[in-house]
DNA sequence: TATTGTTATACTCTATAACTATA
DNA sequence: TATAGTTATAGAGTATAACAATA
């Protein structure tokens, strides 16, 4: 198994399997980064034969969810760009998957609907999904998840709301 | 505050400051990527006068910790591509803060040692990092904060060692 | 044959700015 | 004036493949 963490290597002798983490021990950024790129590649694996991006996946779910809703309400949950989700859903529509329709109240936006194609996809892909979140998480202790879950939140929200110090 | 998990937003009536997540409720992949994304944001702002990218600052502390080590070694341990590390390592030597001397006991690595204004400028940025991170996990209990980094290591050592399923 | 470092290439994700139509 | 969506563009991050030198 690989050493993950600080571990004695002496200066000049680097092993191969462990490294020293230094000053990167016990900061958060850097764990972050790496978890987030192995479950990038890792999810984009599973659903391979869909070739679906995370952000495809993400927008669709929202969508379903919130019949209705605007481009820029997506973005703002999913922390997308706005312009990217106009991308997003260009594909979403080009498979069949949602529908793009002008919205009555206030004509500036586009109220976002799932096909009964897209609800069908949405249901296989969470099963992949499903599968997959549960095979890594199955490494935390069955309260662990839960807990992870809010501490993310509370630490998005913290970024969300305020400007870096 | 902006409310980031689900709620009972009745169909075709989204809110606009709350969407429900729907099937993405727990769905981790989906909250690391958010924090993720804000995080590298919000680091880059914090370290803006040193036009430093994340994968250079974790390069310059790993080869600061570990004299001598073998760029493949600082990719498998920081989850880059040994492609990603060369550029990383030449930003670091065009800055004078690290640099490659051949390996005498196999000619085919280089060895990567941090200069002396590399030792220093890893203290500055840290000094700035530690700040920004403190910050960020003021958002968590006490405690949370080695649990939180705990659980993300158990979570990749996972993705490291196995197949996705 | 396998590994280390390198180069070249392409693709995804994201950020930004400018534009339009609507409010 | 501000907002929603769009378009165009550029940059960062990463993955892949091929190659030379070395093991």
């Amino acid at each position: 198994m690989y050493d993950l963490s600080a571990n004695d290597v002496p200066d000049g002798q680097p092993d191969e399997q462990t490294l020293n983490l230094g000053v990167l021990e016990g900061f958060l950024g850097f764990r972050l980064r790496r978890l987030h790129n192995r479950m990038v590649q890792s999810f984009g694996q599973v659903l391979s034969e869909f070739e679906l991006r995370p952000g495809e996946f993400a927008s669709l779910a929202l969508i379903a969810a919130n019949p209705g809703v605007a481009q820029v309400d997506v973005a703002r949950i999913a922390n997308f760009d706005k312009a990217s989700v106009v991308a997003l859903v260009d594909d979403l529509e080009r498979r069949g998957w949602a529908e793009r329709r002008r919205s009555a109240e206030d004509r500036r936006r586009h109220s976002l609907y799932a096909t009964r194609a897209g609800e069908a996809a949405l249901d296989q892909l969470m099963a992949l999904a499903r599968k997959h979140e549960t095979w890594i998480t199955d490494a935390l202790e069955p309260d662990e998840r839960a807990q992870l879950i809010s501490m993310i939140d509370r630490l998005y929200v913290r970024l969300v709301e305020e400007e870096p110090r």
